[in-house]
DNA sequence: GCGATAGTTCGACAACTATCGTACTGAGTG
DNA sequence: CACTCAGTACGATAGTTGTCGAACTATCGC
């Protein structure tokens, strides 16, 4: 593998590697099975995904930027609130590595 | 998903988060791939997964035990070396994480 | 424009990490 | 036993990360 590739993987599961992104990671991911599977986006309000995390807005925001610089997630603004989702391409990567056969969609 | 599932699963993620670690796990994952698919498990001395990684004999160390720790790797002695094999209960808790469970595959 | 709501940027600080050098242990060989 | 080889334990250190509070920006409704 390529050291590129491999520096870019290593970021994404950096970025997955705290326990309070780890977590806002998979409420996203829960959220956007069913939409992913038809090949959509499902997008989510931050507020959502952060119930029950306890963190303060600025910790928050930097956390949403480390997934998105990592490549993992995308935000829209949308109005005054922001919604998050999945990156496909980013999930793609990860599932490649990790070798799990890409599911028939 | 239950707290401690996410922190076992950030803590594997956080063993992946060092290029170097990243390079050691790939290596041995590429040289497991075939043995693993018939359920067999690969070992692969050290010296062999660092070709190139250009780390002190300590640093190596380190990252081995991280990997342990963190359940994706198990390591054995034989005679003066020791030898690693992905633990493949480890990755498979990776793998069952980022699938998507309600897709067809 | 004013105030409220939702996020962001900045600076700080404690906690953690990656790496190294030195010193150590355990296994094999003469 | 003395010696070497493969790895480990320990301590130090430079650098990174997670979190916060305070100040800032953007959007909306009045």
């Amino acid at each position: 593998m390529p050291k590129d590739d491999l520096d870019v993987l290593a970021r994404m599961f950096r970025a997955l590697s705290n326990p309070n992104r780890l977590r806002l990671f998979m409420n996203l991911l829960d959220e956007s099975k069913l939409d992913l599977a038809k090949g959509r986006v499902h997008d989510c309000f931050l507020a959502k995904l952060l119930a029950g995390l306890d963190l303060g807005a600025p910790t928050v925001s930097h956390h949403v930027k480390e997934l998105t610089d990592a490549g993992l997630i995308t935000t829209q603004r949308e109005g005054k609130q922001l919604t998050c989702s999945v990156d496909p391409e980013g999930l793609a990567t990860l599932r490649a590595a990790l070798a799990i056969p890409t599911a028939k969609v």
